[in-house]
DNA sequence: AACCAGGCGCATA
DNA sequence: TATGCGCATGGT
């Protein structure tokens, strides 16, 4: 992997195991929206961005070096050895295939207040809808950013507020859990940055104090923005795997990391043809 | 027109 | 501890 710096853009070079469509589109994030052209354009952390991927060459359009050391390299999880990971988990043959069929998929390291906030929306809901609420949220209550964009509204912002602000979302049933977890967040009770240097039962007993958070929505904070990459989402999907495909237990090849090894066998099994 | 969607809270036993 | 049901909303 190389980085230059040249007339605005940060090109990375020589990059393997990334696949940018994949990444931005494998449900671990709602904030990324395709380009006519092949690029995405999202924000991060306040930070809009428009990257493209040629090969093993990712542009990030308009940023600094600073921005990308401080944000984008540890986003996009570029400094992990995915070939060590990928080869390690290939050790068992189901996930040799998951990998094999969707290489490049990567788990991103997001802030940890829009990943809780957003897999709360995410409960019994479906991707599309997901995007279609978030964005209203940012649109509604984030602060305006260059380029028309908006920055995801942070805790503070949202503790002041009732489930009747928040009707213009369409969040339904979700809306008193977004709140819940605003005002918790906002007041301290639930320290997210905390949360980040714990170990990994601690910080579960401290999410699931936020109503509208359980196992699942738990392990997806811990995972996407806490970089605890042994945590293991279990929604509808990896359950099937689980039942089909590792009724015994998970492989040992891919424990530490399950998380990430959660990654391709979900994108695998969700995208599999139907029919068993 | 039922059924489903990256679940969870609550009641019941 | 373990089930089962209702939940807002929108797409198929």
């Amino acid at each position: 992997m190389k980085i230059l710096y040249n007339s605005n853009n940060i090109i990375v070079s020589d990059l393997v195991n990334f696949n940018l469509d994949l990444i931005l589109d494998c449900g671990q994030a709602f904030r990324w929206m395709r380009c006519e052209d092949g690029s995405w354009h999202g924000v991060v952390r306040g930070l809009p961005l428009t990257v493209r991927q040629d090969g093993g060459t990712l542009t990030l359009f308009d940023t600094s070096p600073d921005d990308f050391e401080r944000v984008w390299r540890g986003y996009f999880d570029l400094d992990r050895d995915y070939s060590e990971l990928c080869e390690r988990f290939s050790a068992d043959a189901s996930m040799q295939t998951a990998i094999g069929e969707y290489p490049g998929i990567r788990v991103l390291n997001q802030e940890p207040w829009e990943t809780l906030c957003s897999f709360i929306i995410s409960q019994n809901n479906n991707i599309p809808r997901i995007k279609g609420i978030i964005a209203r949220l940012c649109e509604g209550f984030g602060n305006p950013l260059p380029g028309g964009n908006y920055s995801f509204p942070n805790a503070q912002r949202l503790s002041g507020l009732t489930v009747d602000d928040l009707s213009p979302l369409r969040a339904g049933f979700r809306a008193k859990y977004i709140l819940d977890a605003a005002r918790k967040v906002a007041d301290g009770e639930v320290n997210l940055t905390a949360l980040c240097d714990m170990n990994i039962d601690d910080a579960r007993v401290e999410l699931i104090k936020i109503k509208g958070v359980g196992a699942k929505v738990a392990e997806c904070t811990l995972l996407y923005g806490c970089g605890f990459a042994e945590a293991f989402p279990v929604d509808v999907w990896i359950k099937r795997v689980l039942a089909e495909i590792y009724p015994d237990g998970l492989p040992a090849c891919i424990l530490g990391e399950q998380g990430i090894a959660q990654q391709y066998l979900f994108h695998w099994r969700r995208n599999a043809i139907q029919g068993d």
